[in-house]
DNA sequence: AATTTGCGTAACCGAATGGTTATGCATATA
DNA sequence: TATATGCATAACCATTCGGTTACGCAAATT
């Protein structure tokens, strides 16, 4: 199965995961106090999230303490970002989307 | 079943098939010539994308025109561009997220 | 030692996903 | 008018997704 950063913050209860343990780490069960789904079906979602990076779990005892590490977010902006221009109107945007599609013009010219 | 922007990127055809059609808007058949895969997948591909609004459809006479229309793109990078301080370090972003963080902190005082 | 707590995981389920092939309908061309 | 082209869509399929309940184990508490 597919594990990047684009699938993992399609579903939105890992968004507001994510967006909970950004603010504070917590173990499993108060972050499951967030929601009205039950606890294993959070467990499965930061399962998810541990295993393509987002999210780092620390035991201490019998507790597991999760924290956010959005270091990947990297990729999703990175990728979002050529398209700035679409959304607001700061012309420097306009002109790194332009340069950066007259350079790979060159490259799609592949004869069939 | 849910059609939102986040879902929409999730999957790697969809991202590939924006990214040819935010250079250059062409008709479904040369945009399929990108694929491995069919034809009518990547008409379901784009219906997808139509329908949460990031291709619009110009029919000219048989032929079906896609071209990408990226502002709902704002939505994730609004979203994202919160985390920024986590994969770069760029001081005034550390101080955007801390002011947010204590903003929302407040209206986190929930009595259970 | 017995019990409670925090958690992972297995087994299951319905629905969604992402592909296929087959068909048919407009529009353009011969 | 007959044929070719561009496309949507239906029917189907295997796999994945996102949830559930049931169970069990290790750590903490009594």
């Amino acid at each position: 199965m597919r594990r990047d950063v684009f699938q993992a913050i399609a579903d939105p209860t890992r968004r507001d995961i994510i967006d909970l343990l950004a603010r504070n780490p917590q173990n499993l069960n108060s972050l499951a106090d967030n929601f009205t789904i039950s606890r294993p079906a959070i467990s499965k979602q930061i399962k998810i999230l541990t295993q393509c990076g987002l999210v780092t779990i620390t035991r201490q005892g019998r507790e597991h303490y999760c924290s956010a590490n959005l270091k990947k977010f990297g990729e999703v902006a990175g990728w979002i970002e050529k398209y700035q221009v679409f959304w607001n109107n700061k012309l420097d945007a306009l002109g790194d989307f332009l340069e950066n599609e007259a350079e790979t013009e060159k490259l799609a010219n592949k004869t069939p």
